[in-house]
DNA sequence: CACCAAGCAGACAGGTTTGTCTATCTCGGT
DNA sequence: ACCGAGATAGACAAACCTGTCTGCTTGGTG
């Protein structure tokens, strides 16, 4: 009864059918958006069995959240990599952000944020609705700080207005991927930024 | 056959049923996502029979297009009001237009816009994707115009800076309502167009 | 009055969705 | 040689979704 070792507890190690599901996954809700894909799409595309994929995800939910973690992982992480390609000065890296929307939105079958589009299909108050908050006040928390390195007068204010530029620019490419957009995005925040610092 | 003035066309002229339906679609859609809300639900929530709705609207697209054109002549009428309200100076009424963001953050059970949040349930090439573009596309020309009567050097890229900050602002205001979020769009804003006019 | 457009009520068809369950196969380790 | 973990294949249940169709009521008009 109490002996968890060996019953058949959600698997949350990785395991090779468990990275196929994730990867379909990621693939797939992103570019449909996760209520348009079904757990049958999901298994068949995956070449897995139906009891695998329930065993390692009890419900949808449960991969969609998994999901989201992955997006979480991506974007933090080319949101970090751009900053430190912008260089050493944390003006210039505060602007160097808006190099991994570029590169974003020229990717093939950019579909905007896989977070603002999740949420736009759950209700508030649901995990996914929640944990895209998170996602979104992490991001946010990492630019002020960035923010007050540079020396920002207000970091807050700083950091809130980049990432209003930021989401904008995600939600404007997703509709009309024109590279227009995030070049003008990005010479906003050299604007903005320039401004605050100079105060 | 050929007579279609008897025949039962699909009616697009009001009716009382038709408002209904119409009035529960915006209601019902905006606060859960078009995909989220079934025929029945609308049908049960306006007090309709099937026949009714499925004689105004061939097809749930079809109320979800009629819903789309709702959303798009209140929120169009929002910022117009929202600039008119700011005064006779152009370059106030591109701040002013915030002031309709910040309204709308306010309201109870706002979600957000209500077109970002469709085209994210719909794959692009969609009638619903291709009228949400259409709609950013006018709102933009739209303040453009008002950029340039506010004599800015390039009214293009300004009005492209005020609406990423502006669709910033609807998609973050969705997930927080915080309302330091369309205050500090507005902030930035006036800095966005000061600094323009100034040039 | 007779007619007809508009609406109501609800059964029905056919497909899809999530999730459970049984039965079998294939390994690696002892 | 054997056992168990992890995988496969696929039937099945129960709900739900879109869309069609048949019947009945009602109110206005020629």
């Amino acid at each position: 009864m109490l002996d968890d070792a060996t019953e058949s507890a959600p698997t949350a190690r990785p395991s090779e059918a468990r990275n196929r599901i994730l990867d379909t996954a990621n693939r797939l809700f992103y570019a449909q958006g996760v209520r348009a894909v079904g757990v049958d799409t999901l298994i068949a595309k995956s070449g897995v069995a139906k009891a695998t994929f329930y065993k390692h995800f009890p419900s949808k939910d449960d991969l969609v959240l998994a999901y989201l973690d992955a997006v979480d992982k991506a974007w933090t992480g080319q949101l970090h990599a751009a900053a430190a390609a912008a260089g050493l000065d944390p003006a210039d890296q505060l602007v160097g952000l808006f190099d991994a929307l570029t590169s974003a939105c020229e990717r093939d079958g950019y579909r905007g944020c896989g977070f603002i589009n999740t949420a736009a299909e759950s209700t508030p108050g649901s995990p996914a609705h929640v944990r895209t908050i998170a996602h979104k006040h992490a991001v946010r928390a990492w630019i002020t700080d960035v923010a007050t390195r540079a020396g920002a007068p207000d970091p807050a204010a700083l950091a809130r207005s980049l990432t209003l530029l930021l989401d904008g620019g995600l939600a404007a490419g997703a509709l009309d991927a024109d590279p227009l957009t995030a070049l003008a995005a990005r010479d906003t925040a050299r604007g903005i930024v320039d401004a605050a610092l100079s105060a």
